[in-house]
DNA sequence: CACCTGACTATGACTAACGCAAGTCAGGTG
DNA sequence: CACCTGACTTGCGTTAGTCATAGTCAGGTG
């Protein structure tokens, strides 16, 4: 514990890491919601404009049963909106339409996909590059405050609960 | 595909999305790596300072089959670098010391968190607030180009690989 | 040298995630 | 009215993730 030269610091009794659980941690209730492959992966077919149930199957690469599952899923915890459409000389359909929770979770994807060609792609690098449609500059996921960004050892974690809150379930 | 009020701008042949398939997309190839609840809940603990198994598998609340597991497909991945340690008196152990590779996915789970404690905490809010250790201001992650965040209507994607490629497993 | 402790490994069982293949169903078209 | 198509559902088998419990193993302590 003397070597955390690359850790957040803890704050008041957070410090002392053996007294609390993370039991009510939003990092895992967000892996509980989006923590399976397909569902990122129909996350990024909606950020690129896929509305179709079809569509997910086919361009993010799983069978119709695993998009009815996770689609449903995600329409449940409300990340997209199953709303009615009809195009003219067809029946009525139904797309599936992000929402801004599902919208508000674009951070967490692109840092995945950032680190992904970082670390992941080889000699190739990013296959996708992202840029400000308004200015043309590069875009990136960062971790910041107002003036700066901020790296892991400048991180200061403060608990907004507490010492009680800690060990109850 | 004429409602993408909400999605991003598509350049180049990325336009018609039906030509092609995101297959060596970084987003699928990340979730390979941490898809799962419990190798986002251990770099978790990682960043709050967590180096030794046990602590690992206590502190996540996980068993420790479910620890080993993690924490050797990290180490072969990585994130992790197994290190010799030694305390006065004590026989040599090894602790899991964080990388590069793994410190730089701060951003997707500071951005998981973030979104988790907007959406998923009901009304008590974050459980754990986020400040810049040099200023005291607050920390967010953020999509952003040099000079603003970049909502995802106004995120425009390039292609840097060819046609020919966008097809080949 | 018996004991303890931290760091694992082993066994068994259950569930969730996924693929493949086939079936259903409603409504518009010819 | 037979057919087609988009949007699913159903059934089956496999693998991966998880838990609970118990066992191992190395080395330092008394």
């Amino acid at each position: 514990m003397l070597r955390c030269m690359d850790a957040a610091r803890l704050d008041g009794f957070l410090a002392d890491r053996d007294t609390w659980r993370a039991t009510h941690c939003s990092i895992g209730k967000a892996m509980d919601v989006i923590g399976t492959r397909s569902a990122v992966l129909i996350l990024r077919e909606a950020y690129y404009g896929t509305t179709r149930f079809d569509d997910f199957a086919k361009r993010v690469g799983i069978t119709e049963a695993v998009a009815a599952s996770r689609l449903r899923e995600l329409t449940a915890e409300g990340l997209f909106e199953r709303q009615p459409y009809k195009e003219p000389g067809q029946r009525t359909r139904f797309e599936y339409v992000l929402t801004e929770k599902g919208r508000d979770l674009l951070p967490a994807v692109l840092a995945l996909m950032q680190w992904g060609d970082k670390y992941l792609q080889g000699k190739h690098g990013a296959p996708i590059g992202m840029r400000d449609d308004a200015t043309g500059e590069p875009v990136r996921v960062e971790v910041r405050s107002p003036d700066r960004e901020v790296p892991l050892a400048e991180l200061r974690l403060t608990p907004n609960f507490t010492e009680e809150d800690a060990s109850r379930p």
